[in-house]
DNA sequence: ATGCCCCCGTCCCGGGGA
């Protein structure tokens, strides 16, 4: 089972580049973030058309995960426990295939520090809250989205330029790294250790020209999903399409259970 | 030091993104 990642910056604006990817046989399993559209007006027959599985949890202009499947999608649950105050669509769960996978859209926390920044540690410190709990389930367990992190230096084409920034504060790094502590694996880096791996390049100044990308989507995997990774890598294909989003899918594939 | 570009919306500018 193949299960990709993708931000796709409009569900409405991307959607052929989204049916296309499907169709192509990518993916079993897309989890998608920034749909950017409130329920009512998600594309949803188009993906039925195509007899794929989908799920969405929206608002209207900004953030909105959806997940799409070819098997049916079970246990479906939307929101990030741990406040019920917030109302920002970045979180969706459910089951498919025996996994359970989280679609993340994870706040950017610019500009650092400062109220926004605040608010991104505290969605982490409950996004580690809720994974303790799916690890407990000792459930194969696919946390896949856009972390807005960059894990370590080697993800991002400038560091100095990025000191200081969200996405490559060291408290933002460690909130990352704790759940990997806690017991999950970062799939594409686990698969390709020392590899340059990128999957978002700026609309601005040419950087997918220059190659001037960050690696801050994730699939962070839980020991019994880890222990059945067959591969995992980046699809750069749909960057380089026209109208792209300005990042790609990643994906990992998982051998089936045994 | 700032903007480059792109998306959305009771929409032709402004807020937000990363």
């Amino acid at each position: 089972m193949r299960i990709a990642s993708w931000n796709v910056n409009s569900a409405k604006a991307r959607q052929d580049h989204i049916l296309n990817y499907l169709s192509a046989g990518s993916c079993d399993v897309l989890l998608i973030q920034e749909t950017k559209t409130q329920d009512v007006n998600f594309p949803v027959e188009a993906y039925q058309q195509l007899g794929w599985h989908v799920a969405f949890h929206g608002q209207k202009s900004y953030n909105g995960v959806a997940i799409a499947a070819r098997m049916p999608l079970e246990d479906v649950t939307s929101g990030l426990p741990g406040d019920d105050e917030d109302e920002q669509a970045r979180y969706m769960e459910a089951t498919v295939g025996g996994v359970r996978v989280a679609t993340i859209y994870l706040p950017n926390g610019n500009p650092a520090p400062g109220p926004k920044f605040d608010y991104k540690l505290s969605w982490m410190k409950r996004l580690r809250a809720r994974a303790g709990e799916m690890l407990a389930s000792e459930m194969p367990v696919v946390l896949g989205g856009d972390f807005n992190v960059i894990p370590q230096d080697i993800d991002c084409y400038d560091p100095p330029g990025w000191e200081g920034d969200a996405l490559t504060r060291p408290e933002s790094r460690a909130a990352f790294y704790s759940l990997c502590h806690d017991g999950f694996t970062d799939a594409l880096r686990a698969c390709h250790p020392a590899e340059v791996l990128y999957s978002y390049w700026d609309y601005q100044a040419g950087a997918w020209q220059k190659d001037n990308g960050v690696r801050i989507d994730h699939l962070l995997l839980s020991p019994e999903a880890a222990n059945r990774i067959t591969g995992a890598g980046v699809d750069k294909g749909p960057r380089g399409e026209e109208k792209p989003s300005d990042h790609t899918p990643v994906w990992v594939e998982l051998a089936d259970p045994a």
